[in-house]
RNA sequence: GGAAAGUCGGCGCGGGCGGAGGCUUCGCCAAUCCGGUCAGGGCCGAGAGGCAGCAGCCGCAACGAAUUCGCUCCGGGUCGUGUCCGGCUUUCCACU
């Protein structure tokens, strides 16, 4: 797994600590782990060096804030570096008089024929677009067929299929239909290749006469590597693009080659798609991409979800009552929804970088929503009375929820375990006293993990938030431990935004749990 | 011996008070031991659909409290009353 930008540079740049400014030499030690990290990334290398370039005139000279270290005013600085890259100008599709036509061009496999019925489906329901769509492609047979089906099933409009018409023809006749029927857009799928070729190339630069679109859009993986660079100036040079749009962002790329594409073709990124779902498709987040390139995971978006989720009255209450060192099951049952409305565990595990894999594993085990959701059924069996005091689960109560709840005894002792865990870290807290846990927390946000965090946030609702969470947090035993011996714990999107998760990886096993997430980062 | 007045007691009636029951309201409220609705979760079914059902809520017992007495019963170191009964005192009448 990638070590994280940030963890390198805190390496190199440790002796820095309180010196005035960065200095040239400072600045060229960093830029070296910069490089490693962006070309892990799999940004591409020309790209890389130019950009090092424009940190670097940034970099020098500038001020060390006080209570920052170098390593994270280093990394504000790349992280704005991308992000001013990736787009910094709105990135909305442009429209002109109706009919207008959409290109999108593209590499085969990169998901070009469903985007295509993405961003119709995008512009019928949140723009109230009337909209055609109409495949070019006549060497693939079943190309014009796919399309008409993801038509049917998305509710958009597919041109009528014509056997044996060119690719220019079908876009004339598309635009007239169009005209005729009165729709806004007409979106234009053209033929994929393998690879890049001249007629591939030539077919789409003859329809793009044709039909004067007013977007031309390429369409590609995130999952490509250095390669997608190639692609990009290709079809850009012979055809000539608007935009790009991004697939597959939900897998485990890293998406430098979104960096490399902007910067070798200086066209914006408009859309990016992240599911298989017909709306899992997005306007393009440079400061999320950005992260993801870096290495820092999507923990942006992670803590944005938390903050927006976590109720701030309930976190006040938890709070209140883990000061008195109590920690019951409607306390665990409040986590456990809490968990539930971020998106359950899967969708958790994958907004942290390298943990899609993770997911997985977790799921083959039985971590998984489902548990999660057996797990609420058995707290919301109990009655009022045996959510507060656990201990008057006797062996026939117990045999009452199992039946209620659908679940077994074994299940719910299970759960009682990880219950008296808790209460006992609760217990464990409290010694340690409120102030001094403050404190730890106060270290852990200094840390360089908050900095990054807070590029794209103000730092000081950031840390509200996080304190929020970390009061209301659950925590396995582990945050605590770690919390002790310093800032090198874990980063505060894990410890203190996932809650539950601690206990519940705690709880079904114990070592493995705690251990490989970890590890793991 | 009779009458009247006063007084004490009995009895009857009425009121009040106290107690019990009842009524009403509120609270609490049986984890489960076969009430209603059943979220969540479960089960059966390829599916359509069914089924069982915990918590909660609702009702029902039990419990506690308050209030009400327009109910019923019981009881009085209560109060009033009586062409009723008895004791005593005074006065008057009659008789020896």
């Amino acid at each position: 797994m990638f070590e994280s930008l940030g963890d390198k540079l805190t390496g190199v740049l440790d002796k820095l600590r309180g010196k005035g400014a960065l200095t040239e030499d400072d600045v060229n030690a960093a830029a070296r782990e910069i490089r490693i990290a962006l070309l892990e990334a799999d940004v591409a290398l020309p790209v890389v060096k130019e950009f090092i370039e424009r940190v670097r005139e940034r970099a020098v000279g500038q001020e060390v804030i006080k209570s920052v270290t170098p390593a994270q005013q280093v990394v504000k600085i790349v992280h704005d570096t991308i992000v001013e890259t990736l787009g910094s100008e709105t990135a909305e599709l442009k429209f002109a008089t109706p009919p207008c036509a959409f290109l999108m061009v593209g590499l085969q496999g990169s998901g070009k024929t469903t985007s295509t019925a993405k961003i119709a489906r995008f512009l019928t329901d949140k723009q109230r677009k009337k909209v055609l769509m109409a495949s070019l492609d006549v060497n693939r047979p079943a190309a014009q067929e796919q399309l008409r089906q993801l038509g049917e099933q998305t509710g958009v409009a597919t041109l009528p299929v014509v056997k044996g018409q060119q690719p220019v023809d079908i876009a004339k006749r598309a635009m007239d239909t169009a005209r005729k029927e009165g729709f806004d857009v007409v979106m234009l799928d053209t033929a994929g290749r393998l690879s890049i070729d001249e007629a591939l190339m030539n077919e789409a630069a003859e329809v793009k006469k044709a039909t004067n679109p007013v977007e031309t859009i390429l369409v590609t993986d995130a999952m490509t590597g250095q390669d997608a660079v190639n692609t990009a100036r290709a079809f850009d040079e012979k055809v000539g693009i608007s935009a790009i749009m991004l697939t597959r962002v939900d897998g485990d790329a890293r998406g430098g080659a979104a960096l490399s594409m902007r910067a070798v073709t200086g066209k914006p990124i408009k859309l990016m798609g992240v599911g298989e779902k017909w709306d899992a498709i997005e306007p393009f987040a440079p400061d999320r991409i950005a992260g993801r390139i870096l290495g820092m995971g999507d923990v942006v978006s992670l803590v944005e979800k938390a903050s927006e989720t976590v109720d701030q009255e309930k976190a006040l209450k938890l709070a209140q009552k883990f000061k008195k060192g109590q920690f019951d099951f409607n306390d665990m049952l409040t986590q456990l929804q809490q968990m539930k409305k971020m998106g359950g565990m899967g969708a958790l595990m994958q907004m942290l970088p390298g943990m899609g894999k993770m997911a997985g594993q977790l799921e083959e085990h039985g971590v998984d929503d489902s548990m999660l959701k057996r797990q609420e059924a058995i707290i919301l069996s109990m009655t009022k009375k045996e959510r507060e005091k656990p201990d008057l689960l006797n062996a026939s109560r117990k045999k009452r929820i199992a039946a209620g709840s659908g679940t077994s005894v074994q299940e719910i002792n299970r759960l009682v375990k990880q219950q008296m865990q808790m209460q006992t870290v609760m217990k464990r807290m409290r010694k340690m006293g409120m102030g001094k846990m403050m404190g730890a927390m106060k270290g852990l946000m200094g840390d360089k993990d908050a900095a990054l965090l807070g590029q794209s946030l103000d730092p000081d609702a950031l840390a509200r938030d996080m304190a929020g969470l970390k009061d209301e947090g659950p925590l396995g035993p582990n945050p605590f431990d770690d919390m002790g011996k310093g800032p090198k714990g874990l980063p505060p999107g894990l410890g203190g935004g996932l809650p539950g998760l601690g206990s519940t990886l705690t709880g079904g096993f114990p070592a493995k749990g705690s251990g490989r997430k970890k590890k793991k980062r």
